[in-house]
DNA sequence: CTGGATCCGTTGCGATACTG
DNA sequence: CAGTATCGCAACGGATCCAG
């Protein structure tokens, strides 16, 4: 029944930067690309349709940073980079595959609630 | 056994914008703070520290208009504004727990991950 | 006085071009 | 192949203004 020590709602909470990082569209997507299997950069941005060259790259470092992506270079002609998950970010896709499931699952009652939404206010 | 009819990670699945609107730093803190309690915009403000008036606005009407946030109006002087989850806002919210949960259970390890980062790569 | 709309300066993103 | 550099545009923060 302890609290934690943290709340991500205060502004000067270390977490809430954490979360700034990971509650991010292409933060988010990548890590559930990487869930599947390790990719390298190129493969990533296909898999990962729509992800510009520079967000992939901003947000791959980004994840680097807080340890949750490793990143492997190889030097071959030409260079090959590989991504993955590391077991801390393999901990965190649970909880993001979490959020996946969920949209999954109820993908079908946003579409009602849209509908609902545009008869209570039709167009601002 | 049977696949998802979605793919997040395809460009043109529905999901996607739905991933788009929760995978965002705001509308989870609002979820989050709407999951204690409903609030009025004014307490919310203040409960989300940090967050502008513009983009709480914003942020609720994203929300409201895919059926996670509840807008009631009381016609007082001056108006009284209140804000609270569906109960599909509520299924999501036990989801964003998840990744609250995660960010304060791994906080320390990031820390950690992130000193790490900067022995390897002093400043960029 | 609350909730929110509007304007503007700054930041961040997307698209393209270029380099090791 | 895996980035970096540049630039135009859209999104954001902050301040101000407005309706009830």
């Amino acid at each position: 029944m302890t609290a934690d020590p943290y709340d991500v709602l205060d502004e000067q909470c270390p977490t809430r930067e954490v979360l700034s990082r990971i509650a991010d569209k292409w933060a988010m997507l990548v890590i559930l690309a990487l869930e599947e299997k390790t990719l390298r950069f190129s493969a990533l941005r296909t898999r990962v349709r729509g992800v510009t060259q520079k967000m992939l790259t901003q947000t791959l470092r980004g994840l680097e940073k807080d340890g949750l992506v490793a990143r492997k270079v190889t030097p071959t002609v030409p260079v090959t980079v590989e991504y993955s998950l590391t077991p801390l970010g393999r901990s965190l896709s649970q909880a993001v595959s979490v959020i996946r499931r969920w949209t999954y699952d109820y993908m079908d009652e946003i579409k009602r609630a849209r509908a609902r939404f545009q008869k209570t206010k039709p167009v601002a």
